[in-house]
Order: structure tokens, then sequence, then C-alpha cells
DNA sequence: TCTATAATCAAATCAAGATTTGATTAATTG
DNA sequence: CAATTAATCAAATCTTGATTTGATTATAGA
């Protein structure tokens, strides 16, 4: 039985990354199928052999971002880190994650909605987000049982981070002012010190 | 000469609040003129005797959005307070501004980026927005000189601060655990934390 | 009361764009 | 090499939705 014809063959990744971007600079309602076919060179029917709608294709790009961020922070709060080491990592892998991967982050902050009127790709993709949350809610919460961080409201808090980090995606640019290495560090030490105890 | 009939007439800022509605709950891209027109009982058609086309009720909700806060921020930051007051008051400005006009300000998140293909609009509403940070930046400026804050990156701090604010439109339900006011507070204490010198 | 005009509506226009359809091409495997 | 099927395309469908058009209604002022 033959298959691929190797020359003319997509490869969904691809097909996922490209979708990111025509998403990212036209948004999901903005992008047409013909803009995505475009950026790989394939017309907007084809695309129909890979992926059965644009929703589906959208679901595919919020998938992957999820996916690449959760499994870097999962694997950092599972570890056995003291908690202040822990947030400082965590929030260098999403940032890492939000500017190695600009679009692709950008469409689960700014996407999602789109898929309000789908009851099951929306609720599992808010499910995720929040399963997401929790992980940073753990950290936290172990740092404040330890006494090593003032208690405070470890929910707010989170949400404050998740908003500081994801917005990240919208201001920044390759080949500005700083490294992400260097962004992440300064946005690291400023939630450190929120966490400490008033002197 | 005859005019308004006042039985019927339909304010300019109910047209605006009711987009800003079903931007809020659609999109931009997914709201259609009915739907706007459906929130103040009146058909498709008829807003385009209040508005030239979808794309300027999109640019009023804007405008709105951005007068509104810049309004107040700037003269909590024309104020002789103290940075750190300063501080705290404009972190309480904006997110009462956020939660009690979430829609119009998500709007301003979400939705800007529909104007990309409109220059001036898209100008406009970027050059307010950096007026806004600038004041915020102003602040931060003032209390880093006076050594009341530790030297931090002024400009990274600000984008934090802006994310995290910006982001409680995001996740802010009427009625939910804690007030607006106590958000703020806690919001408003992390940062001020963050902006101390290390102990 | 009479007239001009604002506000409105229902129905028509018109274009864009998601999806479908019916070939065509090319590579894999027997 | 022959058969099968993945991958592709161009062109046709079909729907949705912004905008336009041509009445109609109601009120302010003369």
């Amino acid at each position: 039985m033959a298959r691929k014809p190797a020359e003319q063959t997509v490869h969904p990744d691809a097909i996922i990354e490209a979708a990111a971007a025509v998403f990212h600079r036209q948004g999901y309602h903005g992008a047409t199928m013909a803009d995505i076919a475009a950026e790989v060179h394939l017309t907007a029917g084809s695309l129909y052999h890979h992926f059965p709608s644009k929703q589906d294709i959208l679901i595919a790009v919020l998938d992957a971002g999820l996916d690449q961020i959760t499994r870097e922070v999962a694997a950092i709060a599972a570890a056995s880190d003291d908690p202040a080491a822990k947030v400082r990592q965590i929030v260098r892998a999403h940032i890492r994650s939000v500017i190695e991967n600009t679009s692709i982050a950008a469409a689960v902050i700014f996407e999602s909605r789109a898929l309000l009127d789908v009851p099951d790709a929306r609720d599992r993709v808010a499910a995720r987000r929040d399963e997401l949350e929790a992980l940073y809610r753990g950290v936290i919460e172990q740092g404040v049982a330890a006494g090593q961080f003032a208690p405070l409201d470890v929910g707010i808090f989170v949400k404050t981070l998740f908003g500081a980090l994801n917005w990240v995606s919208v201001w920044y640019r390759q080949g500005g002012r700083l490294t992400g290495e260097q962004i992440a560090d300064e946005i690291a030490g400023m939630f450190l010190r929120a966490l400490r105890y008033e002197s």
C-alpha cells in the first residue's frame, strides 16, 4: 500500500506553526484558510487533508502551546528544590517558552475565546489552563507553608504572575534591549521580592 | 427644523457599551452588526445612522476605554503625593476601571489588533497606550530617583505591572471571593514589596 | 396644522471566505 | 511495473455578514 509522497508532504506541526503565526498577525477570525495555506505553500483546500476544519487547527495550536509549557512547569514543580528556586525556574521556563514560541503562546492567550461556541474544546482548554495554574499555586503554597514566603493571597498572586508572564508575549521583540534571559531574571526577581516578608 | 424624536433615540454611548459587551463575548470579528444592534434594540442597518462602519464603532470603544483610564491615572501622576502612595492609587484606579468597565477594558486589550490594517487608527491607539505607560514610568522613575524604590529596570517593571493589571479583566468575576477593592489592595501590596530594597 | 429631518426598518446587494468536489500527481509496496 | 492511496490543486458551493437602498415614522419647530 502506497503512502506519503515524500516531496510534497507537509508535517502537521508545520501547519500548526504556520497557523499560529497567521493567528498572531491577524487573529483567528481575521486569518483565512488561504493565508494559513500560503504560509506552507499549499492552497486552502489542501489543508483539509490534514485537518478537518479551521477550528480543529486552532485547537491543535492551543494544545501544542499548553503541552509545551505544562510539561516544563510540571517537571520543575515536581522537583525537590526549595520553593524560591522553583519560582525562579518557573518564571524562566514560562518566559523562555513565550519568547521562543511567541505565536503559539499568544494564541493560547488571545484566541482561546474563539472556541466559546465549542463547549468540549472550550472546557478542555480551560481545564488545562487551570491545571497549569494549579502547578503554580502548589509551589507558592509550599513556600508559604514552609514559612519561606510571606502569607499572602495565593490565588491573587498566581493570577498576577500569570498576567505578567503572558503579557510578555505582547511586548517582547526579538533583538530588543534585553535578552529573554535578562527579562526573565528581572521579572523573577520582582516576584520573589513580592513574596518576602515585610522587613 | 425638526430634530431628534425623543422616544426612539439611542445615545452613541449606549452603542459603544453594547458593542463592547458583544466584543467581549464574541470578539470583534465574531461580533456581527446585528448582534450589536440587538443589544440596543435596533436592526443592523440602523447602526449606520450612528457610526459609519463597524470599524468606527471599535475605534470609539477603544477611545472610550483609553479616555477613562488615562484621565484618572494622569490626575494621580500629576499630584504631589509620594511615589509609593501614587503607585497604590494608580493600581487601585486601574483595577477599578477594569472591573467597573470590564468589556471596554477587555476591548482595549484584546481587540486593538483588529485595527492592524487601519494605520491611522492603529497608530493613534498605540500612541495613546504608550502615553499611559509613560505616566506609570514617570511615577516609578520618580520613586527610584528619590531613593525610595530600589533601582530596577523601570521599563520591565511597568510592563509587568501592566500585564498583571490588564489580566484582571480576564479573570475577574462579579461577586467572586474578593471585592475589587480587596484585589486592588492585594496587588498593590505585591508590587510595592517588589519595589523595596532587598533587606 | 404642516414641513423638514432624524431615526428607524425590511429587504436587497455584494463580497469574502470556509468547505466541498472532481480531477491529477507521485511515491510506496507488492 | 502496476495498483493503491496520500497529497495536492483549481474551481464550484454556499453561507454569513457588512453595507446600501428606499420606504416609513415621529417629532420639533414654523
